[in-house]
DNA sequence: TTGTACGCGTTATCAA
DNA sequence: TTGATAACGCGTACAA
């Protein structure tokens, strides 16, 4: 690829001037940089992006890293992040650590070698991390998305989740729910798993309500109706459950009616995140919305705010509780069959 | 950030054999290598990506661009691909191009001047595309992943479209289905659009039946149901559609049962794509499944090969049809009602 | 307005 | 086994 030696040769002047040509035009004589133009254009010339950042110890990238692109709220959150990097001129090195804190080690290393200008995380346990901890010592901007560390002092993006989920709880209880549980991925080591929780549990307290343990699925993002059915039946059997995350409360709904179950006529499932896929279901998903590309978006601004040297405090961002179709009141034929087998369509 | 002189200088050593130590650690002494590491360790010194990007004239970055993340399937690809680069040493720069070809443009031309060592497109219209005719002139290793374009002699990963959706068309005649319609996105001019809608023509022609007019959504991912509406009463109603993507179909099938219809009962749905969520849905839907995570890794796979200077044949993925509940035989009732208002569960 | 010369941090070549 | 030196391609302070 040609270099900007050549099209100085070929133009007839320094590289220097030619150099000027692309970097400030207006310093160079029209003439001049005609001939510099005409001549880069003839030798397909290509200024080198490596090269300059070298020169200017800046790389106009942002390392970004989320668990996985499989589940839509990162994947949402990237669009939008994508769109606002590129509107000011930077670019995206994307990569995944499927929640494996070695991964995460690894990837930020590589990253900061790279020397991005800035790192936008998305970490599985903020309270416990070793990225965290590294990242503490380096001088290189950063900022946690969906995370919600203890630490004060870590500059984080996203929604106050215990509040949220303590939000849904009681639009349940307002609905007449009292028998609620959660359901939760495989994964459990995680801020935001143990403030949803914390939010639940509280909620629940303060109606004078019980709380359940948390249902533990297998997998993170895949409902399995047997762990749950044990829950349903029996005459304190639940009548609502929470969600971790809305492609649990999609695959449980799914589950649940293929087992004959009416959503939300024997169960009132709700979700959490808000993915756009949940407007478009039958029922449409009741869940608690984060604010996807808002986060994206500002997460972008912010990083680039720190990166300036500026020191922007980022606040929490607000949750939306989203109503939908799979959320009702609790089934009345309930308080009726109470000790003996609930009613049941079946398929 | 501390560089490799100033470890030298630590060390007592000569940038050469600092560089070594970390390069071919075999070539230096073993008392030496250690002052060095040591010395870096206390410097907290990190190798810069960038300086030996630019002294070995190669990135190890691909370029990535795909249309949008808000849909599963490219995002689905994306996380395949990032496992499988990052496996081979290799980081994504990702990009989304909004099937905007001036933004299509400019985002190869600024990929091509970071020097990526190879690009993965996914182009709105491979047959008509500014971005092809660039890199036709460049010397970068590019794949196509998606596309299917006319023109034999450009590389690209992904099904075989056309066959694809004819078999999906057969497979709905074969269930007794007579009256097919195929639904799209607003996207009409891609060369994926044309050879599934040319599929469908070719298989419905083959049975002898009459392909209907492409039905066009104003949405790419969003089902409008008034759209589709008069196509489905009358004595010609259809009884199946086959959408051109699984969003498309997904959102259909939602509004279909909030309007009091039963898929399959009344309407039979088929996707294209089949994105993990498809799964979990009930009815569960029916599509032609792209191996995603194949292509995704495949292409990876290809590209560095095409990188190494090999010239590999990428061969055309088998898709394959997943039967789920989202289709069925077609309705009997509709065959006596024939002319009047066809039966259907009010809500 | 243009040219000269240096440095960004690394690796590879050649000598010692 | 180690050291000196020259690139990689660009931007810019300084001089002309």
């Amino acid at each position: 690829m040609a270099d900007l030696l050549s099209v100085a040769k070929l133009a007839g002047v320094s590289r220097a001037t030619a150099a000027r040509a692309f970097s400030s035009p207006e310093l160079v004589r029209p003439e001049t940089r005609h001939k510099v133009l005409e001549a880069a254009h003839r030798l397909a010339f290509r200024p080198n992006n490596v090269a300059r950042q070298l020169r200017a110890q800046t790389t106009k990238m942002i390392g970004v890293m989320v668990p996985s692109l499989d589940n839509p709220v990162f994947a949402e959150q990237l669009q939008a992040m994508e769109v606002a990097a590129r509107a000011s001129g930077y670019s995206l090195i994307v990569t995944t650590s499927e929640y494996d804190a070695s991964r995460e080690s690894e990837i930020v290393e590589e990253m900061l070698r790279q020397r991005v200008d800035g790192l936008v995380l998305t970490i599985a346990d903020a309270d416990r991390s070793e990225v965290l901890a590294k990242l503490h010592r380096e001088v290189c901007p950063y900022l946690l998305v969906y995370n919600q560390p203890e630490a004060a002092d870590i500059p984080t993006i996203g929604v106050d989740n215990r509040a949220a989920v303590a939000e849904a709880t009681r639009h349940l209880i307002a609905l007449g729910h009292h028998r609620i549980g959660m359901v939760a991925g495989s994964l459990l080591q995680s801020d935001r798993a143990r403030l949803r929780y914390e939010g639940y549990r509280q909620a629940m307290c303060d109606h004078g309500l019980t709380p359940r343990p948390l249902i533990e699925m297998p997998r993170h993002t895949q409902a399995e109706l047997a762990c749950l059915e044990p829950e349903l039946s029996g005459h304190d059997g639940l009548t609502a459950v929470i969600c971790t995350n809305d492609l649990l409360a999609i695959s449980l709904i799914g589950e649940l009616q293929r087992s004959g179950r009416s959503v939300p006529g024997d169960l009132s499932v709700m979700g959490f995140d808000g993915i756009n896929l949940g407007h478009c279901l039958y029922p449409s998903l009741s869940t608690v919305e984060q604010p996807r590309v808002e986060i994206g978006r500002s997460a972008v601004q912010i990083l680039l705010a720190m990166i300036r040297g500026e020191t922007p405090q980022p606040l929490p961002l607000p949750h939306a509780l989203r109503e939908g179709e799979s959320v009702g009141a609790p089934p009345t034929s309930r308080q009726v069959l109470v000790t003996r087998n609930p009613q049941r369509n079946t398929p």
